[in-house]
DNA sequence: AGCCAGGCCCTCC
DNA sequence: GGAGGGCCTGGC
C-alpha cells in the first residue's frame, strides 16, 4: 500500500539514529515490529509504500504518520532550535529525520537495556527479549515476536533476563515490568502530564534516572522539551557551547542548561546533536 | 588481553 | 549534594 506524505521525511535516519531498536534495513525496506505487526516501509517519490502482517494495510496505515512523527511541523521546529552554526550543519544534514512517537512500554525497557552499553547490543537484548516473551508473528515466510506484555515480561523474571545477557539491567527490567503490570506505573496517561510531573514518575522506577527517562518521554510521551544528555551529548555540549568553568557541570544540569537554551523543541536539537556526533564517529572507525 | 561502553545507585564526605 | 567507585557482558 502507497501511503502519500506532504511533509519532509528522512525514513532511514529516522529509523537507524539510536531511537528505536527493532528496525532492520533490508535492500531499500525497513522491517520493524510495532502495533503487533511486522512493518516493511520503503521511501518512494511523495511518500512510503507499506506492507504489513497480520493485520490490513488500511489498519496500520492511519498509525503510521503518528508513529514517524510527522505530525510535528519541523520547519517551525527547525526555525526554533536553529541558533547556531553546530545544529544549522546537523539540520542541513540530515534534514528530515524525526523523533519517533514509540509505544511507551517498549520505549522504557528498550531504554533501561541501554546503560554502559551500545546499540548494537542494545539491539540484540531487545530482539532477545520478544523472541523468547513475546507473541510470534509471521508475514509470508519471515518470523519476529511482538514485544512482550507487561505481564509476559513480568513472569519472565530476572533470572531469565539475565541468561538473555542483560547483565545488570536484568533487575531494573524484572522491577519496571513487575511495576506496570501490577498498576503502579501507568504510562500512556503520563502523554497528558507536565514534563516534571512524567519525569518524576519515571524516575520513580529502579534503573530510570535522568537520561533513560528523558529518552522515554522524547520518544514516546509527547515531551519535545525532553533532553537525554549521554556522554555523545555531554561531549558536545561541552566541547562547543559551555565556557571553562561551566564544562564540568553535573548531567542533570547539562540537561537543564540545555532546555533553556534550546526552548520547547531541545530534543530535536539534541537528536540532531546526538546524531551527528555519532555518526562522525562510526565513519571515524569507532562505534 | 585488556579496556571500556547510550548510566544508575550506593556510600561516604 | 556531589564526587567516586562498582556493576554484567561483549565487542574491539
Amino acid at each position: 500500500m502507497f501511503v502519500p506524505i506532504e511533509q519532509p521525511l528522512d525514513l532511514s535516519n529516522t529509523l537507524t539514529s539510536g531511537q528505536a531498536f527493532r528496525w532492520r534495513p533490508d535492500g531499500e525496506w525497513f522491517e520493524g515490529v510495532v502495533f503487533a505487526n511486522i512493518v516493511r516501509l520503503r521511501r518512494r517519490p511523495g511518500g512510503i509504500e507499506l506492507r504489513c502482517a497480520p493485520d490490513d494495510e488500511a489498519l496500520i496505515a492511519p498509525l503510521l504518520g503518528d508513529y514517524l512523527g510527522l505530525r510535528d511541523d519541523l520547519e517551525a521546529i527547525y526555525a526554533s532550535i536553529a541558533t547556531d552554526d553546530l545544529i544549522k550543519a546537523a539540520i542541513a544534514r540530515y534534514r528530515g529525520m524525526r523523533v519517533l512517537r514509540q509505544e511507551p512500554w517498549e520505549c522504557l525497557i528498550s531504554f533501561i537495556c541501554s546503560p554502559v552499553s551500545n546499540v548494537p547490543r542494545i539491539s540484540r537484548n531487545v530482539e532477545d527479549i520478544c523472541e523468547n516473551f513475546g507473541r510470534r508473528i509471521t508475514m509470508g515466510d519471515r518470523v519476529r515476536s511482538r514485544f512482550p506484555t507487561p505481564e509476559e515480561l513480568a513472569e519472565a523474571g530476572e533470572k531469565r533476563l539475565r541468561g538473555l545477557g542483560l547483565g545488570f539491567r536484568a533487575a531494573s527490567v524484572a522491577a519496571a515490568a513487575r511495576s506496570v503490570a501490577d498498576g503502579q506505573i501507568d504510562l500512556v496517561p503520563l502523554r497528558e502530564s507536565s514534563y516534571d510531573e512524567a519525569l518524576d514518575a519515571l524516575t520513580a522506577l529502579v534503573g530510570v534516572g535522568d537520561k533513560v527517562a528523558n529518552c522515554v518521554l522524547l520518544f514516546s510521551l509527547d515531551k519535545p522539551e525532553a533532553f537525554p544528555v549521554d556522554v555523545h551529548v555531554s561531549n558536545v555540549l561541552r566541547e562547543s557551547y559551555l565556557r571553562g568553568s561551566e564544562a564540568k557541570i553535573s548531567t542533570k544540569a547539562m540537561r537543564l542548561w540545555a532546555q533553556e537554551h534550546f526552548g520547547r523543541y531541545a530534543g530535536y536539537a539534541n537528536q540532531y546533536l546526538f546524531h551527528g556526533r555519532r555518526q562522525l564517529r562510526i565513519n571515524a572507525g569507532r562505534t
